[in-house]
DNA sequence: TTGCTTTGTGTCGTTCATACACTATTCTAA
DNA sequence: TTAGAATAGTGTATGAACGACACAAAGCAA
């Protein structure tokens, strides 16, 4: 650890990958470019690091000014440091991958970035930097995560149906799901508590709504238990 | 993404975190600092990223100079940013975490570390700075993929017995695996190279010798196998 | 009242996981 | 040379979980 080059350390940005669920779409969010270099293209929220804040508390940080939108599950992805990355010069970024349900949050573009909007994921525009290959990086541990992890409800409302649920699933791992199978499955989990409600304003038989239970999931956590999807 | 931090941005170390693999035993190399802070104490290898180097070139050049150990399986782990965590100052870490079979690498101590070693898991000395925390992330990230990805053969040399597999699994999940059900899945993954060779210098029935097939798996993974033993 | 749409439910055959014990081989030492 | 010690190598039976599959009940709209 000699410090012969902390005087000349590459510079630190975060980027955030937020997925959100819109009719049943799966959506990702994006800011255009207010700033060289790439001026006027899409891109991931992101920004640089302060000396005075986490790395995760920078990620929610830019992404609540450039899109406005605040309390979100968020994790962190992986770092991107290749020397070439970035024409500005040498930047290393930790890219973050969030969920929310992006009917909580109104988008609202502010400071550097000229706009904010939600973009389905197979009608994406070209991304500035290497965010594609970030994109690319956090749809694949989404996949891969949600399936062992009840990370599907950050998509939805705090009350759902099975149905929903379902969709929430089939859209991530792109194929069809078996409905008694599916809810059998997590119902068997024992990490959704049934409401004594049902939806309402649909025109058809009205579904039962569900609540996942944190408290339950934390408790299973802890005795490093195991399910799949 | 405003330029206004980038002259004031945190600095940028990477550490490994590189387990062997010793008489059935899991150890993790350690290096003994040899300036402050934190002078004389162990912890784990790493050093300053250099504004020319890719972030895992870095990783391995620390190592190589620090322990003289290269050429091994090297993985991104995870990095670490809280604001003091420190002293000398802002310096966020990307820990990378590896595996090597461990004989076949002489340890040689060089530039800043005093000293270096492998150290039993259970017999861990107070490392330095939040280095307790990222090995303890690296453990939780080994025993995690080594259920699913074929990584276990990384700690053994490229030729092996069934015996010595289940050792190394059984060492790293902490729980004893049944032979006969473990050799069945092994074999069933179309993974290990049947050799013509057994084993020798040993004081009673030489066992089998099989390879890891890598080419196998890379055919594999292309078509997003799953696994899991 | 009829038609449309979506909810909610059970079984069966197959596959996979786990538990479990003995013989075969090789070397060592008496 | 033989007995003993150590480890290799092998099969089966039972229970659990998975996937495939179809229809009646509910509620709304016209």
């Amino acid at each position: 650890m000699a410090p012969r080059t902390r005087d000349r350390s590459p510079a630190l940005t975060v980027d955030a990958v937020v997925f959100g669920l819109d009719d049943d779409d799966l959506k990702v969010l994006l800011i255009r470019r207010g700033a060289a270099p790439f001026r006027g293209r899409w891109a991931l929220p992101g920004g640089f690091v302060a000396l005075d804040e986490d790395l995760e508390s920078a990620a929610r940080r830019e992404l609540a000014e450039e899109t406005g939108v605040h309390d979100l599950y968020l994790e962190q992805l992986y770092t991107f440091g290749a020397v070439d990355r970035d024409p500005r010069g040498r930047i290393v970024s930790v890219a973050y991958y969030g969920l929310v349900d992006l009917h909580d949050h109104r988008l609202r573009a502010a400071t550097d970035a000229a706009d904010a909007a939600w973009f389905a994921l197979d009608d994406l525009p070209r991304l500035a930097f290497d965010h594609d290959g970030i994109l690319e990086a956090a749809l694949e541990r989404l996949r891969g995560k949600v399936r062992y992890r009840p990370i599907g409800f950050e998509l939805l409302p705090a009350k759902f149906t099975l149905t929903q649920l379902q969709r929430v699933y089939e859209r991530i791992l792109e194929r069809p799901l078996d409905k008694r199978n599916f809810r059998r499955k997590v119902l068997a989990t024992g990490l959704l508590e049934e409401l004594d409600e049902v939806e309402t304003d649909v025109a058809h038989r009205a579904a039962r709504l569900y609540r996942f239970d944190r408290r339950a999931y934390k408790r299973l956590e802890r005795r490093g238990f195991h399910f799949e999807i």
